[in-house]
RNA sequence: GGGCCUGUAGCUCAAUUGGUUAGAGCAGAGCGCUCAUAACGCUUUGGUUGGGGGUUCGAGUCCCUCCGGGCCUACCA
């Protein structure tokens, strides 16, 4: 019993994600937050809105609503999304909440304190018309280099040549279209993370087990150029987290707001303590889980997300927790994801071009989408979703290995003995190759599964189901039944416990699946099987089942078709 | 430009970190079964590990080089 916390890189909130999205943090997370708690660890598993930021200004703008309204409808949105694929967060919080809003600026304050923030006046563009500083991206003009005359301010799309928004041939907003652009000077707080460098790298040293995806990115910012650069961590922005506050240690900073990769790593913990307001608990109850001080220094903190999000997870946010001299926890663990690619290209929000996870769930329920993008899921490299292959998963893995076991077992059981776990016949199930090749999965899907190898403990999984199949096959109750009936009973009885055991240990990639079965192996029990062995004794003769409808209907050629047109690209 | 990752069977991926004859699933072929969603099982075809060179008793694994794919490069988040 450890007690393990878990973050997903939290969402934007800017739109509906994507599958890429959702398999490069969520998903995964909540695979391995499941895992724990049947384990019986103890789990806070959080996730949350990011919020803050032009993206979200603009988007608001663009649907004609306050940021605030629009931001307050999206979270709606991506929280129902979220519940629709069966994401067990403990909390589902938002990154503009007052404790997140607290949070950012006691951190900030702390950093001041301990000499960490520096002030720094800077010249940046800002766009008559559009009433707002521009971030580099958001200015477009020719590029200089090779003509392109969509370039961005911070990079030639065309000539991938790095570019200063000045740089630009007849500059213009990328938001209204107006040159009506002037250079003015702002000033802004820095987070001097160049002088935690030190700190920072023997840090990341220690993380000897982490994936090499995740500290390669680490070293290259700590040890590019002139080192790990110091950071601008405030924006001239309406909507985010104020910079100016009562008992700021600085002044003049009003209108101006906290850069949204500053606050967004906190509302980790920020969420952390929604959680326990939104169940009335006190501040020790999330603080436990924060605050080494305050009973976290046993809590393992395992952190997910995809590749870009790296360079914050392993330096930004932890030179924020470092610098502030308080007792905060610092992540043991990250489990970075490469990208999920669509079909030869990439997934494309402008363009529609893949499948988003409200169209997803309008096609199929959610477990069809957690077995494939699970058992596919981009840990070595990118990964490619195939309407194809996910065809081919969906109906061999769900449908024929594991939805058809549960079909011809009860079905069998249920026209020879009844809907009631047979008796009659020896009690010891399987012979001993057959339980030491369980077993050996079993204990293979563990160690993968406690390992965050998803892949690995999915072939495994898929292994278990398969054996199944294998075993019964040899077992042949359907022969043997007209010679000896006792003996088919057993079987029986094994095969339906066989069923309640898949139920549980399943229950992490298809949660809903796995509720359906065990409600019609009329079983509460949900008790991580100690050895497979046991496990198969669980239902005693005479219990009472229902045979239920098909786990998993099959994907058809011609709907298969029917999607790849329709997920092509273009979407309204 | 620089850095990192990656290239293994038609497809998706493994290979205990340098150790026998490179393995699985899917797809293909053959056989079997008839409980089941035309499902299941068994057998089987298929690889010059992107090309070339090197180190080593031994290389998918290490080094060099060339070719291809991807990501990052600090003001999108």
């Amino acid at each position: 019993m450890a007690r393990i916390l878990i973050t997903s890189a939290i969402p934007y909130i800017n739109g509906i994600k994507h599958l890429g999205n959702l398999v490069g943090s969520q998903l995964p997370a909540d695979l391995y937050a499941r895992y724990a708690r049947a384990r019986g660890h103890e789990v806070m598993f959080i996730c949350a809105t990011d919020e803050h930021g032009t993206p979200a200004e603009l988007a608001a703008a663009k649907a004609g609503k306050p940021v605030a309204e629009y931001c307050a409808e999206m979270y709606e949105v991506q929280k129902a999304l979220s519940d629709g694929f069966r994401l067990s967060f403990d909390h589902f919080g938002r990154s503009s909440s007052a404790r997140n809003r607290a949070l950012t600026q006691h951190f900030a304050a702390r950093l001041a304190e301990a000499g960490l923030i520096e002030e720094v006046t800077e010249s940046q563009v800002y766009s008559v018309a559009d009433g707002r500083f521009l971030p580099d991206r958001y200015i477009e003009g020719t590029c200089p280099n090779c003509g392109y005359d969509k370039a961005r301010g911070d990079q030639c799309e065309n000539c991938t040549k790095q570019l200063d928004p000045t740089d630009l041939i007849e500059p213009r907003s990328a938001v209204s279209g107006s040159t009506d652009l002037e250079v003015r000077e702002t000033r802004h707080l820095y987070l001097r993370q160049s002088a935690m460098r030190g700190k920072l790298a023997e840090w990341i040293d220690s993380k000897t087990d982490w994936p090499v995806l995740t500290t390669s990115i680490a070293k290259k910012w700590l040890n590019d150029g002139d080192g790990l650069q110091d950071r601008g961590i405030t924006r001239d922005l309406d909507w985010g987290v104020p910079v100016q506050f009562d008992g700021a240690p600085w002044s003049g900073m009003e209108g101006k707001v906290f850069y949204v990769w500053f606050d967004a790593p906190i509302e980790y913990i920020a969420a952390t303590a929604e959680w326990a307001d939104a169940n009335g608990l006190d501040e020790a109850a999330w603080r436990r889980w924060w605050r080494l001080d305050e009973g976290a220094e046993d809590v393992r903190y395992v952190q997910f997300m995809g590749k870009d999000n790296v360079p914050f997870h392993t330096l930004s946010f932890p030179a924020t927790i470092m610098g502030s001299g308080e007792p905060w926890k610092l992540v043991d663990y990250i489990k970075s994801f490469n990208y999920l690619n669509y079909d030869g290209g990439q997934f494309s929000t402008s363009q529609g071009r893949g499948v988003f996870m409200d169209q997803a769930l309008e096609i199929l329920p959610a477990d069809y989408w957690r077995w494939w993008l699970l058992s596919h899921a981009p840990e070595n490299s990118d990964a490619e979703f195939t309407w194809e292959n996910f065809q081919a998963s969906v109906n061999k893995d769900l449908a024929d290995v594991l939805g058809n076991f549960v079909s011809r077992v009860t079905k069998f059981c249920r026209s020879k003995f009844g809907e009631a776990v047979p008796e009659g016949g020896p009690d010891m199930p399987f012979d001993a190759a057959t339980r030491d090749a369980f077993q050996g999965y079993m204990n293979n899907y563990q160690r993968h599964m406690a390992e965050m190898d998803i892949r690995k403990a999915a072939r495994e999984l898929r292994a278990m189901w398969a054996l199944g199949n294998e075993w019964l096959q040899a077992a042949e109750p359907w022969a043997l039944y007209k010679q000896d009936e006792d003996e088919a009973a057993a079987r029986i009885r094994w095969s339906l416990n066989l069923i309640r055991f898949y139920a549980i240990v399943s229950a992490p990639f298809i949660p809903d699946t796995s509720d359906r079965v065990l409600e019609a192996m009329n079983c509460e029990d949900r008790t991580w099987p100690s050895g497979v062995e046991t496990a198969l004794t669980a239902l005693p003769p005479g219990h009472a089942f229902t045979v239920p409808d098909n786990l998993f209907r099959k994907i058809a050629d011609a709907e298969r078709e029917d999607w790849q047109a329709r997920f092509a690209g273009q979407r309204a």
